[in-house]
DNA sequence: CGGACAACCTGGCGGC
DNA sequence: TGCCGCCAGGTTGTCC
């Protein structure tokens, strides 16, 4: 489910409901969920611990407590959320990790297509391995763009869903991005001209600028933490928009596969150089 | 290095 | 209504 808007949107949701408050007891009912590390160690780590922070990177979930990072990946269906302890038996049927708060609230984890996980770590890069840098901050220029494009050849749609060239893009927002652009998803990297480079990297950070804008995109799973869905979906130009027409000049929006995922465009504005057309 | 593909899981939806 | 196949926001590992 969540790129890099639906992440930020949860982290930004959590501070208020979870900051200095203190995880009392640890509990689990899906193994896989805890990646790292024991489960024994994980509550003997984490209990007593006051959060401090938190924060993001790429689509983790970064917790900062006092001894240790509680990182947490939603993948697909992922969600996070403080709720009373008491509220154990209502709808949410998909939980699989709970963290009690000394508040008598508890922290959830609940995924109900079992592909999340959640960490324990004293360095973020341990759990995420080498990611590519943060497409919003400020030390992300244009510069910084041009030189991870130099001496490669990639698809664009690709590169742009590659988290070790930026991080925190998905399926969606690689989409729109491309769509703002007016960029071919099977254009190559080492095609563009400047003047697309420097395109191709404005249309990322405002699509993604426009998704925390709108709260993140709720399709079917994601949900901020207090519950209600996101509007990001009712702005998208391209994703999931097939056969629609496009909003600048009308043409049926295209669906094809690139990189193994559904990938939309408009086959008017995004075209390949080889396109006649 | 780049790309295809399978795997990890379950739920929702369209088609028959 | 019921069953079936297909699709899904992500990541990782294998193979060519």
């Amino acid at each position: 489910m969540p790129e890099l808007p639906e992440v930020e949107t949860v982290v930004r949701g959590l501070r208020p409901d979870l900051i200095g408050k203190t995880i009392t007891s640890f509990w689990y009912d899906w193994l896989p969920a805890i990646r790292t590390p024991s489960p024994e160690q994980f509550e003997a780590r984490v209990v007593g611990q006051r959060v401090e922070a938190i924060e993001r990177r790429a689509k983790y979930v970064v917790i900062v407590l006092e001894d240790t990072l509680l990182m947490v990946h939603l993948k697909m269906s992922g969600r996070l959320y403080v709720t009373p302890a008491d509220a154990q038996h209502d709808a949410d049927r998909w939980v699989h990790v709970r963290f009690g708060l000394s508040t008598g609230e508890e922290l959830r984890f609940s995924d109900a297509r079992k592909f999340g996980r959640v960490y324990l770590t004293n360095a973020v890069e341990q759990v995420t391995g080498p990611l590519g840098p943060e497409p919003l901050e400020d030390a992300f220029s244009l510069a910084v763009f041009q030189s991870r494009l130099a001496g490669r050849s990639r698809l664009l749609k690709a590169l742009l869903l590659d988290q070790t060239f930026i991080a925190g893009v998905g399926n969606i927002y690689a989409d729109e991005a491309l769509y703002r652009s007016r960029l071919h998803p099977l254009r190559r990297s080492d095609t563009l001209t400047d003047e697309e480079v420097a395109l191709l990297y404005d249309c990322v950070r405002s699509a993604l600028r426009d998704g925390i804008r709108h709260e993140g995109a709720t399709l079917s799973w994601y949900r901020k933490p207090d519950g209600s869905k996101g509007s990001s979906q009712e702005h998208f130009d391209a994703y999931g928009r097939t056969d629609l027409p496009c909003h600048r000049c009308g043409t049926p929006i295209s669906k094809i596969r690139v990189a193994q995922r559904g990938t939309h465009f408009c086959p008017t504005c995004q075209r390949l150089p080889s396109d006649t057309g």
